[in-house]
RNA sequence: GGUAACGUGCCAGAGUGGUCUAAUGGGGCGGUUUGCAAAACCGUUGUUCGCCGGUUCGAAUCCGGCCGUUACCUCCA
């Protein structure tokens, strides 16, 4: 049974779609006039897993909107000279290509609003027929410009049922000027009139275009009806977008709009010092170990007493490597540094409602998570390639603890389906990629108390593959080919350290040369040579691979 | 100023009344393995859940207060 948390009525309750068997999704999509960032992946790789979640049991319709006519489009767009729909045009592209890169799916309808003026216009005169919204006449004077249209914010009872705040507080709070027109200070527009150099389309109030919360309620009627099941987005959402959705659907239609709200948790970007000697993340190292250094005027933390020494013998040295390697905002500049799967493993290992931190070092750490994924599926089509397998036992049985059945997708399912808890459920995941190690490696009497033959290992390791593309479907990571993914993230490494991967293989060469001579001091001499070039030897049966030091 | 969310061990992060003396991963330490390494695997470390008080036979988990962090309060996912 599924459970999610409604922000509704802030409670978990047991999904029950409106109509059974379908699901009805509507999510909150980009204002396209500017790169996407890291706040964006969030909200899309959680909605992305949710959404992957959910088809598994319904029939999904998933709508997510491009706002494609908004103030900052226009504004943008009129800096730079261009079209505001060819500006919006190019950053719906610009959002296609990152998240095709974090493997975020598409959304079965991807309205935008310049085509769905005559929703928004339904909408508005259905408002204005029940006086849940009354116009005023424009003050601009573009030609053709009619009334502003504004909602009755007043004639919605439930208005702050969704932000659990209340009306008087936001009014004493306002901080922008109040147009005078308004009835309401908390009133909102719904169609704003004509302004010179914006664009506008024809409405029955005259020249203009729509104000920002109508566009979803609009969208999300024309493709999913005036009731559906789940509507999300981030939590800043919450005040006043969806609020001001509800009133004028609920408003309009006098339905309930969402069943279920979805809000997921904000990234907090962090800012995290190293070590100048070590250069290893201070978080990492107990506090009690830490060094103050004070040079002139400045303090410096060094992770220990060593550290310390050396760096008050020769701070300049260790000053130059310190440099601050600052805080990410867009998913490309992130992209730059980090594999793509390591920006979506750090999303999904928290649950999605929670805030979550985000920094070099958490990236780093989902990085190695990332290849250890990819390391050992290549270890297991490895043994797979040298082994025939026979009939056997199941990994159930064979893996089974205190007579319980080792069953790792039930736990998966069980934390999946409690709000989708990614972050439990990646817990089981590892668990699962530990087990495929074992087999690899000849250890799983480590886990099972007895040793197995190669040909049991390949049958359990056949089920094991078969089992991890049902985790890797959900979480939408490890789906690629292992190695050229490894491939991929290590010459990106490579490149952003110059690393001089022939010289590298090179040295690996000669080195295998000196191993098979058994002159094991040369051999040595050559790793310390690849190592000091921060790249990392692993002597496989199948041949020596290479990866890059972590910075962790 | 108002409102809300969050605060878990060295770090990240699950866990919302009793098999929690806290899943999982990282780190540290010890070991298996390796020509030696690396990787992989095993063991171990951490009595502890922001602070104070209360409810309860029993609390990380519920309630109250305090402290801290983050965010929202008209156009940020």
């Amino acid at each position: 049974m599924l459970k999610v948390y409604n922000s509704l009525t802030h409670k978990k309750e047991e999904f029950v779609p409106l109509q059974p068997g379908k699901v009805g999704l509507y999510v909150c999509g980009v204002t396209v006039y500017d790169y996407c960032h890291i706040g964006h992946a969030r909200c899309y790789i959680s909605f992305d897993v949710i959404q992957r979640w959910l088809r598994r049991s319904y029939e999904v319709t998933f709508v997510r909107n491009f706002t494609d006519v908004d103030d900052k489009i226009i504004k943008r767009a009129n800096e730079n000279g261009e079209e505001p729909l060819a500006l919006s045009a190019r950053f719906i592209d610009a959002y296609h290509e990152d998240m095709d890169k974090l493997n975020v799916a598409k959304a079965d309808i991807e309205p935008k609003v310049s085509t769905h003026m005559d929703w928004i216009i339904r909408l508005t005169e259905g408002l204005l027929e029940k006086e849940m919204a009354y116009r005023v006449p424009s003050e601009s004077d573009v030609k053709g410009a009619g009334d502003d249209v504004f909602y009755r914010v007043e004639k919605f009872k439930n208005y702050m049922e969704l932000s659990k705040k209340n009306l008087d507080d936001l009014r004493s709070g306002a901080r922008v000027d109040v147009d005078s027109r308004k009835e309401s200070p908390m009133d909102f527009a719904l169609w704003k009139s004509a302004k010179p150099g914006e664009p506008f389309w024809e409405s029955p109030y005259g020249n203009g275009r729509p104000g920002w919360h109508i566009e979803c309620s609009a969208m999300s009627w024309a493709h999913l009806g005036t009731s559906f099941d789940i509507h999300g987005g981030g939590k800043d959402l919450v005040f006043p977008h969806h609020t001001n959705e509800i009133a004028q659907s609920e408003g309009c239609h006098g339905e309930k709009y969402a069943k279920y709200w979805l809000h997921n948790g904000f990234v907090n970007v962090k800012d995290e010092a190293k070590c100048p000697v070590s250069g290893k993340f201070l978080a990492e190292i107990p506090e009690a170990e830490h060094v103050t250094v004070q040079l002139g005027e400045d303090m410096y933390i060094c992770g220990s007493a060593d550290c310390a020494e050396k760096f008050k013998a020769e701070p300049d040295t260790y000053l130059k490597m310190s440099k601050s390697l600052g805080n990410f905002f867009t998913i490309r500049e992130v992209l730059e540094k980090y594999s793509n799967e390591s920006l979506r493993w750090l999303m999904v290992s928290t649950h999605y409602r929670n805030p979550i931190g985000f920094s070099d070092r958490l990236l780093e750490k989902a990085e190695n998570r990332v290849a250890y994924l990819y390391e050992t599926r290549l270890a297991v089509e490895e043994y797979l390639s040298q082994h025939e397998a026979v009939e056997g036992d199941s990994i159930a049985k064979v893996f089974a603890r205190d007579g319980q059945d080792y069953n790792p997708w039930a736990d998966f399912e069980t934390f999946m389906n409690d709000d989708f808890n990614t972050a439990g459920a990646i817990g089981v995941f590892n668990e699962f990629l530990k087990v495929a190690n074992l087999l690899v490696s000849g250890r799983e009497k480590e886990w099972t108390g007895s040793k197995l033959k190669p040909p049991r290992r390949a049958r359990l390791l056949n089920e094991w593959t078969t089992l991890l593309a049902k985790f890797t479907e959900v979480i939408g990571l490890g789906e690629s080919d292992p190695e050229s993914y490894l491939n991929q993230q290590r010459s990106q490494r490579s490149a952003l350290r110059g690393i001089d991967e022939a010289r590298v293989n090179q040295l690996i060469a000669d080195r295998k040369t000196a191993r098979e001579n058994k002159d094991f001091a040369k051999a040595d001499e050559i790793r310390d040579e690849i190592n000091a070039m921060q790249v990392v030897l692993k002597d496989t049966l199948s041949g020596t691979r290479w990866t890059i030091q972590s910075d962790l």
